[in-house]
DNA sequence: GCAAAAAAGATTGCATACGATTTATGTGCA
DNA sequence: TGCACATAAATCGTATGCAATCTTTTTTGC
């Protein structure tokens, strides 16, 4: 039931970008974000034409199409003859990904706070539970759902604040967002990043829009804070091999 | 001489965004883009596949591909089976634009400010003049390369503050924006936009970071109002007209 | 046994071909 | 004349083929 709210919301947040969608390149395309975003893609991982053809059964021009718009979206990297990657951010990547962020996202949630109605803080409330969901729930399927979630909440800030643009970039930033965090994110984030998420939810509820953008850069801050952005071995070796 | 060091600074510009220039495809974007944001383009201009192609010596495959960049820009709209048209932004879209930079642009300044080298200033001071002598200069070539110029000061304001995803941002922005001014501009912005510049520069040469921030927001302030943005009877025309 | 060169294999860049869809044109009938 | 319908042209969506480039393996020389 519940469930069914979330792909609700979902939909809401799509449809605004999706409008008018144009070919399967989009579904593919849309498919493999989630994955990424979702880490059941790891940075890193080779996503040749011929590959992604064959798995969704089409063929490499629709392919190249997705693998494109990813590449533009900052979500895979591409070297020429070479072929496309998830993309690996490097630690000063992760650092532009934050500032982006701290620079954009209280500005909308001040836009999201002049605008909000009831319906959209029944959104919010639905939203909100989806995420204690999964945080209570244990496995990897939770934990993928809980990491998403956390981002819609995001996304759908910037659904209701009402500029399909700002809403373009922020979904490129949370889906980069995610990348960042599954490679120099240290601990769960979720438990903290909840309670964040319901305190500026009640700030929009009660109309304080100074301290729901105030809340929002704190909470930014928050998991930025929770990253482990020295330069590792690990994954600059990773780089290295083009692994 | 003074040319050869704009054109340094456009590639200054473009050197942190087409790093690993991948293809074909890169360069007959740059120039579409070059002749939308020039007004050499009309917004609802229809660009066919087959056209771009044979004008660029292309099979449709590569124009595709730059057709779907612009796209992701928003520089271009593009219909399923109909084809690819210069974006004929409603005032609705005008507004998100405008109200997406005087999100951004301020910190960016902000940004741009901190970082600020003396090689970067004596970079601004020769964009001043780049925009000064073409705002003396008459006719229509000058006034294309005095839009130009006055994208490039914000470009240029963006790669200083050194975030590439920003920077990308604001290339966007920038450019759709000059849509907007084509299709509701009232006047030329440019000599009030020009001493605005100065005075941002003086700003960020004298270290004082709030005020330049506070004069970008004031200098996008005065470009919009510049703008009619009244739904006027001719481009709703136009539109449903799919002209 | 190891390093360098060469060949084989895989993958991308690009062009072209064909079916599908839309738009323009022409014809018959009221 | 005006409208409906059928036909033709143009354009797009997609698959496939070939050359170029990169990677890997094998071979060869020392």
């Amino acid at each position: 039931m519940e469930r069914i709210a979330a792909m609700n919301i979902a939909d809401q947040i799509y449809s605004a970008t999706d409008s008018a969608t144009q070919d399967r390149a989009q579904a593919i395309r849309d498919q493999l974000r989630d994955a990424i975003v979702d880490r059941r893609l790891a940075p890193g991982t080779k996503l040749s034409e011929g590959e992604v053809g064959t798995l969704f059964d089409v063929s490499r021009t629709v392919a190249r199409a997705a693998l494109q718009m990813l590449s533009f979206e900052g979500l895979v990297r591409t070297e020429r003859n070479r072929g496309a990657f998830v993309a690996n951010p490097s630690p000063e990547e992760a650092r532009q990904v934050f500032a982006s962020r701290r620079l954009i996202e209280p500005g909308i949630a001040i836009a999201a706070c002049g605008r909000v109605t009831a319906a959209d803080i029944a959104a919010f409330k639905a939203q909100l539970d989806e995420e204690g969901r999964f945080i209570a729930e244990r496995g990897p399927t939770a934990r993928r759902s809980e990491i998403k979630a956390s981002g819609d909440f995001h996304l759908l800030l910037a659904a209701v604040a009402g500029n399909a643009i700002l809403q373009r970039f922020m979904e490129e930033l949370v889906a980069r967002s995610s990348l960042v965090i599954a490679l120099y994110g240290r601990s769960g984030v979720s438990a903290c990043g909840h309670s964040e998420h319901t305190e500026i939810v009640g700030a929009l509820g009660s109309g304080d829009c100074g301290l729901a953008s105030r809340l929002m850069l704190h909470h930014i801050d928050h998991i930025e804070a929770d990253l482990d952005l020295r330069v590792r071995a690990g994954p600059a070796l990773r780089e290295a091999l083009n692994f």
